[in-house]
RNA sequence: GGGCUCGUAGCUCAGCCAGGCAGAGCAGCGGCCUUUUAAGCCGCUGGUCGCGGGUUCAAAUCCCGUCGAGCCCGCCA
């Protein structure tokens, strides 16, 4: 049974109807890793529906958070907003309202092509509506007792000024650097590093820790199931402290956890986006098809770690055709659903794309011609990506260019002249691949020379290099009559 | 100091929760086909299941220990 499969019984057996709660910090690209945490949840919801179940997903943004420092990939300027909130903090390209949405708006982009359906909840909107204004009270209230659970847990000791919430001062601008003295109804009183003293309003002045957050957020929306990194499992980590909290202070029963690993860059390593080691998801979604992505992680188990090599992306693409073709599970959670997928090789896209200098319409047309059973919207989307894939990932030997004969810039000698003469006069409209593959050893034979020779000169007079694809299906392809005028023109140019 | 995951064929992994003849894909080799190519199909080769112990009629699977790899937590989400 699949993963995703067996989590859903184990939700189904608690209840019939789920949340499940993704969050990710837009601190910095989003990469493909974050995007784990999406999927992860958006499988075990379609899972769950799949056996009868209710479930829907909801993605917290946490914009609220404070920047923890100035990243690498960030201008020496930036060194003035740590510790301010995300959402307060000015765009980096300057073209979208602020910092946090910088980094969100691709990395939404992304999901709507993923086809990943989920509600988003910006952590600063969620503070400045008052949606955590009874759980910012009752942390308050209960200041005592969740410390003392912090520092069982952690065993560490939280110090004199602790307290579950962090006013956002309003001089300084950052919400990391104040200590809270006192609270009333009507606000929290706190003084800054800064030298300010203010008070904070419950509704947007400040945010809870993070290790109180989490447990408020689960019972503000509701939360049944959600996905976490292995930093939040680990012992003594923000899930121990969280489901404490969420029965002995909120009330509720904790999430069912997905605890799942990280995915590294084959031979780079984990990727951080503290780091700036990312391949960003809205870069991925660029070059690969939805479903390879969605593909690539939810074929292994979450607590699996995932080595994401680019150079290999074809084999699995063949992978997931292949599995595709058995009914495969996880293929079949793979694929978005308003997508439509007919089954043309990949590998085949990228031949007949090369051949039809990437035009849709010829394309179609060489599909059509050859046979293949075609779907024309997805064979026009899936060109696309055969296109990008071709040039940002194939090796050399992959890539053809069929220029003018005159350019070839390749000699002929007379036996391969004599053969392709003759080849061309042998071949007859509709002859397959198979038929002109054979056509090969035979016109081969007939002139005397070896098949390998002949194969290297068929190559030369189309793409002027030694090799190519499959000889018998790359001349179907490109169609007998051409060929054959293709061949005759070689002859004569090179006489 | 605590904790997690992984270790099964040359490579990538499935099987483990619920014990019952060790599996798949790729690679390699051979064939279909006078074949050195980037398609397809068929077959073959290949493993002390990291190691040691325990439970059992029976252990890759459960228990204890140990080694190796990767990683996490100690108020950073």
């Amino acid at each position: 049974m699949h993963w995703a499969d067996k989590v859903a019984e184990e939700l189904l057996s608690r209840g019939k109807k789920h949340r499940i709660a993704t969050g990710i910090t837009p601190s910095g690209h989003i990469h493909l890793g974050n995007l784990r945490e999406m999927l992860t949840a958006d499988v075990v919801r379609r899972a769950v529906e799949d056996r009868g179940g209710k479930a829907e997903m909801v993605y917290i943004a946490d914009t609220f958070d404070p920047l923890r420092k100035r990243y690498p990939f960030l201008p020496e300027e930036y060194e003035k907003y740590v510790g301010m909130p995300l959402s307060e903090i000015p765009c980096p390209c300057g073209g979208h309202e602020n910092y946090a949405e910088h980094f969100l708006e691709p990395f939404l982009e992304s999901l709507e092509i993923l086809g990943i359906d989920v509600e988003v909840k910006k952590a600063d909107e969620m503070y400045r509506k008052g949606e955590y204004v009874q759980e910012i009270k009752t942390s308050l209230r209960e200041k005592e007792k969740i410390k003392k659970i912090l520092e069982e847990v952690t065993g560490k000791k939280c110090d004199e000024s602790w307290s579950p919430f962090m006013p956002l001062c309003e001089s300084c601008g950052r919400i990391n650097s104040t200590r809270v003295v006192d609270f009333d109804d009507s606000g929290v009183y706190y003084v800054c590093e800064c030298g300010h003293e203010g008070k904070a309003s419950y509704r947007g002045g400040g945010k809870l820790g993070w290790r109180i957050d989490w447990p408020a957020r689960w019972k503000i929306l509701g939360i049944t199931c959600e996905p976490m990194g292995k930093d939040h499992a680990a012992a003594g980590g923000s899930y121990d402290t969280g489901k404490l909290l969420a029965k002995e202070v909120f009330g509720i029963e904790p999430p069912y956890p997905i605890v799942y690993e990280w995915i590294h860059l084959k031979g780079v390593g984990a990727m951080k986006s503290s780091k700036g080691i990312v391949v960003p998801v809205r870069e991925i979604v660029e070059v690969l098809p939805p479903e390879i992505v969605r593909y690539i992680i939810i074929r292994s188990k979450p607590e699996r770690h995932i080595d994401f090599d680019p150079s290999s992306l074809l084999d699995l693409i063949d992978e997931f055709e292949e599995a595709y073709a058995r009914g495969d599970r996880s293929v079949e959670l793979s694929l978005v659903k308003s997508v439509r997928y007919c089954r043309v090789p990949f590998r085949h896209l990228v031949v007949v794309g090369q051949i039809a200098g990437w035009n849709p319409d010829r394309v179609v047309e060489i599909l059509k011609r050859t046979g293949y059973e075609i779907d024309v919207e997805d064979i026009r989307r899936r060109l696309k990506y055969a296109e990008k894939w071709l040039s940002r990932f194939a090796p050399d030997r992959l890539k053809f260019e069929i220029r003018d004969v005159e350019e070839l810039n390749v000699k002929f000698d007379e036996e391969e002249l004599e053969f392709l003469r003759r080849f061309a006069e042998a071949m007859k409209e509709g002859m397959n691949a198979s038929d002109l593959h054979n056509l090969v050893y035979e016109v081969a034979n007939d002139v005397g020379i070896k098949p390998g020779k002949a194969f290297k000169a068929i190559y030369k007079a189309i793409v002027g290099k030694s090799y190519g694809p499959r000889a018998g299906y790359f001349m179907e392809s490109l169609g007998v009559e051409w060929v054959k005028d293709r061949f005759l023109r070689v002859v004569e140019v090179n006489s």
